[in-house]
DNA sequence: CTAGGGTTATGG
DNA sequence: CCATAACCCTAG
């Protein structure tokens, strides 16, 4: 069963290649003040509303980027973190809690959270904080493989600089992926693969697997 | 910076 | 439950 395919970015927030990222609960630092966001996909009603609760979103995020580019006083920022909220979204906070069980979870927080909120101290058993937990889209993974197919494989700064300059994925997330790309679409096929691909992209990403294979193999 | 082993979250 | 995806750690 596959769930709907949902735009996330709003075309504004596209161009800035920041991108809602799912994070642990525990860890949005906004979480407070957006509330969680979580929906139920099971319906088209749910499905709209979330849409349009990313959509407001995006526009707080264009408008806070903004205020990124032409600085102004902190305690501004500090102000509009705290209260002024996006009046659509207080709004759809409410509408979307109604909905019913919930679908698979998307968890996502919003992008200044990494922006401001990257170094609050984190009480995770890990010790680190868990950034980004977002799925690959088949957009990302299409890039990426015209990356490698540009690059090679090995040359993942080059290919963020020049293919994910603004997104949040960073050159060693485009290594990982490559290699779950790899694990994923080579020999037998998988059990179950979350993301469905079209042929000629699977078909691509296997002739570079094979020009650079992983894990290292001494001879064919 | 990259390769590759480890760890954690996701979701069938 | 457990395989997979995404992410982290770090030697070299």
């Amino acid at each position: 069963m596959e769930q709907p395919e949902i735009t996330y970015c709003s075309p504004e927030m596209e161009q800035t290649g920041l991108f809602w990222m799912p994070m642990q609960q525990a860890e949005q630092g906004l979480d407070g003040l957006l509330g969680d966001l979580e929906l139920s996909l099971e319906n088209g009603t749910a499905c709209r509303l979330q849409m349009e609760n990313y959509r407001a979103r995006d526009d707080d995020a264009v408008l806070i980027l903004k205020l990124l580019e032409e600085p102004r006083d902190e305690a501004d920022l500090d102000e509009w973190l705290s209260g002024g909220l996006h009046p659509s979204l207080c709004h759809q906070q409410m509408e979307c809690r109604k909905s019913g069980r919930r679908g698979a979870r998307k968890r996502r927080t919003s992008p200044w959270d990494t922006l401001f909120f990257r170094d609050i101290p984190s009480q995770r058993s890990g010790g680190y904080i868990r950034r980004n937990n977002s799925h690959w889209t088949s957009k990302e993974v299409k890039l990426l493989v015209q990356g490698v197919s540009k690059f090679g494989v090995g040359r993942w700064s080059q290919l963020k600089k020049n293919y994910f300059k603004t997104s949040v994925r960073t050159a060693v997330n485009l290594k990982d992926k490559w290699r779950n790309l790899l694990r994923a679409y080579k020999g037998n096929v998988q059990k179950y693969t979350l993301l469905e691909l079209e042929p000629p992209l699977v078909e691509q990403i296997r002739k570079l697997g094979a020009k650079h294979p992983y894990p290292k193999q001494r001879h064919s």
